[in-house]
DNA sequence: CCATTATGTAACGTTTACGTATCATGTAAC
DNA sequence: GTTACATGATACGTAAACGTTACATAATGG
């Protein structure tokens, strides 16, 4: 499966602020199967919720999310 | 219809750069549809086309998308 | 008037985002 | 061992993104 065009770093950002999935969940409105897929890149949020996120981590997109070439040889 | 969250500034950054809805679309490689419809806030594209978009158009995601309360009176 | 270009929009189909609910795992405290 | 918490992951369903194709419309220029 897995997404492979969308990385993201969510996870790092999270544990700075120092929320759980849930917290965060809650903080955006989704739930936490939302914030838990898309951090582990089972799939791609919309603009919307990629904004929210990055705003609930005070962060940008571009800081959260990134374009990967997908080439390949990058374990995960 | 109409999304209702999310704005765009899609059209004016796109006439700054002189690039028209095919010619933008080509560049990201979807189908000029998408560029319309995403414009026209007929529907919130992915993260993945956000990035894409904001990058075409040489600007920061959040430049180039913003959530809305969707208050109702101001006037597009 | 006719051709071209940029844009809006609609029908139809496939894929996928996201919610709800649930279970499994690892860890820490008791 | 069990209670609690944080996380990973599944099955199922609905709604929406996006592609393909096509047509309608306005603005321009011959």
């Amino acid at each position: 499966m897995r997404v492979g065009e969308l990385g993201n770093r969510i996870k790092a950002r999270r544990a700075e602020q120092g929320m759980t999935q849930a917290q965060l969940a809650e903080a955006i409105g989704v739930t936490r199967k939302t914030v838990n897929t898309v951090e582990n890149r089972i799939f791609v949020p919309s603009a919307i919720l990629a904004l929210k996120m990055a705003q609930a981590l005070e962060a940008s997109v571009e800081e959260l999310f990134f374009l990967q070439t997908d080439g390949g040889a990058c374990g995960d």
